[in-house]
DNA sequence: ACCACCCTTGATATCGTTGTCAAAGAACAA
DNA sequence: TTGTTCTTTGACAACGATATCAAGGGTGGT
């Protein structure tokens, strides 16, 4: 049998609710007694059982992480910083899919939190992007905290990165290999993230006095396809971009399937650029130059910002920007 | 607040412990009393509280995935599907990550589940192979089922694939397409797949009455870098295949890259195989011919034999073996 | 010396289920 | 009819924590 919070109080020689006080680090337990109570805590091995804290506190210790995005790689990362962050926190993660587009979304999400007593969502792109989403749960006062949102409410928990900046100096790069004719595919127009990175290389290239072409702009949804098929268009076009920087990996690597098949070499015939660094940016040839996001970090911060709140120690974690990083490899070549 | 098991035996008309019966599916209610308390439950929309039944009967109902496999497409593919399992049957999954190399890993498991009073395992290779780890969970009397073993235990719970048969015939293809210098990449010593996967190659080229060159068959393990790395070497040969399967697709990818980057074309000067249609197959370019596998499905079932037999319905769902599917794209080309 | 107040502690109720055990009723055999 | 067995049901304890509330002891002010 396991260890019980009574078998602490037999042998410390207090009484449970003592022992209680202790393990829950509330105040007003005198110093010696909190010391002995640990000595037994420790030297018995007790750890407090889940469900029957649960059953009594209200509380489920269970974050739910909540994602629509297709993209494999980033939510293994995302999931992954999260079980970092909730390691020895006795917090666990739950991972509920949903679909954006549902109208029922907002009642279904309410009715998970409460059937399962879900004391906190972690929510990613696109649904972090949804004020009306947002807002509702809000109005039933479901504790969330956001990985990149769009605006940013200061009152809310969340954990950005810094898009526009990223993009901005990324495309600065490009044009300082000489590029002037620089396509650009747009992100899922649901992602507030696609408005970022659009709005850096635009004003990228305008404070380098570069005319943008809108026949090299093309939106995409960050599908591999979707990039595919916005490179067929271009490689349509009666003039052909020297560089093309999509707003993620897989639509760059969809750009340069749509190259090659029409026999252009990268990064000789067309330079490209990617963004988050995924897999997929060093598993083709040539790798691609992209941004790295610290996005295992973001989730575990996102994480944390929410379990500190529930135990009390908001002040010490708050919500946070995070930087990119800047990656040259080889499809970006000098002019 | 919430509707408990009280309010529904009230509605009913019966005793609590007579509903708890009958939520339970416990043999011995009378017909009558199970339909009217079923109609209770419905009226009140009454959904037992997990701490409670977690607390009173020993049971977390939590099933736990462990892992130690960088591959994180199919670490998402078998997530998805245990997930699918879970759903609407009160269990919950939380990720494990293990080091399959570490000397704690048998304690530390144990330990792991007792603390956190996991129902049961679900083992994905490379764990699944470890004989006496497994071993060890049948002396702890430890639930699990495991996804690809290497030794088919009949008593145990476990999924398989036609790993042998699938790499027998997509050799076979390689062959009728023209090819008799075939080479071969050999995937993770540890996992049992890769001895699966390479004897289908060895005995399909038997087969046919083709000659193996070791010159061409490499160790890889699993990885992007491993394949790249067997490519260099490959290609440093003094005859140079006229095709080659790696065990998986990222290997596929890596060996693209050193092709590529030697200035072979592929599938013109190089045909290729893959296998497991990660997403990276057809994300390159020329997109590779592999063999699918149906890992969700198979992680699903997974779950759901641990989940039957805790709800005594082990006769309904057994182990099972599943089948992969040949997919033929761009990179195998007739000679 | 006395009282008021705060700090510390513990006895006991409680959360919402399932387990135990016994009782009531039905069914069957003699 | 009577006794035996089986089916169905319910009263109450128990799981292992936290919540409530009251009591004991120390401190400081007068």
């Amino acid at each position: 049998m396991a260890v019980t919070i009574k078998d602490v109080s037999k042998d410390a020689a207090v009484s449970i609710k003592t022992v209680s006080r202790v393990i829950n680090n509330e105040e007003n337990v005198a110093k010696a007694t909190k010391a002995k109570v640990l000595l037994s805590v420790k030297k018995l091995g007790f750890k407090p059982n889940k469900s029957a804290q649960s059953l009594r506190s209200k509380k489920s210790y269970m974050l739910a992480l909540l994602y629509d995005n297709p993209n494999k790689s980033y939510l293994a990362d995302v999931q992954s910083g999260i079980f970092n962050a909730c390691k020895n926190t006795g917090y666990n993660l739950v991972i509920q899919e949903c679909d954006y587009k549902s109208n029922e979304l907002k009642n279904d999400i309410v009715q998970f939190v409460e059937d399962f007593k879900i004391d906190g969502l972690v929510i990613t792109p696109p649904l972090s992007d949804m004020a009306e989403f947002l807002q509702n749960l809000d109005n039933f006062q479901i504790e969330y905290s956001v990985i990149a949102p769009s605006t940013l409410n200061t009152e809310s928990l969340y954990v950005s990165s810094n898009d526009y900046e990223a993009a901005f100096t990324l495309t600065s790069q490009i044009i300082k290999h000489g590029h002037k004719d620089i396509g650009f595919i747009k992100g899922h127009p649901k992602h507030s993230a696609s408005h970022l990175r659009f709005n850096g290389y635009l004003d990228a290239m305008k404070s380098h006095g570069i005319e943008k072409n809108d026949q090299w702009i093309k939106q995409g949804n960050f599908s591999f396809k979707s990039g595919f098929d916005a490179g067929v268009e271009i490689f349509h076009s009666e003039k052909i971009p020297t560089a093309i920087f999509a707003s993620n990996d897989s639509m760059a690597a969809g750009i340069m399937k749509s190259a090659q098949m029409k026999g252009m070499k990268v990064p000789n015939d067309l330079s490209l650029a990617g963004f988050d660094d995924s897999p997929i940016a060093h598993q083709i040839w040539p790798a691609l130059t992209t941004v790295k996001q610290p996005v295992e970090k973001m989730a575990a911060h996102a994480a944390k910002i929410l379990i500190a709140k529930f135990d009390g120690l908001a002040k010490q974690t708050k919500s946070k920007e995070f930087k990119s990083e800047l990656i040259m490899r080889e499809s970006l070549k000098t002019l």
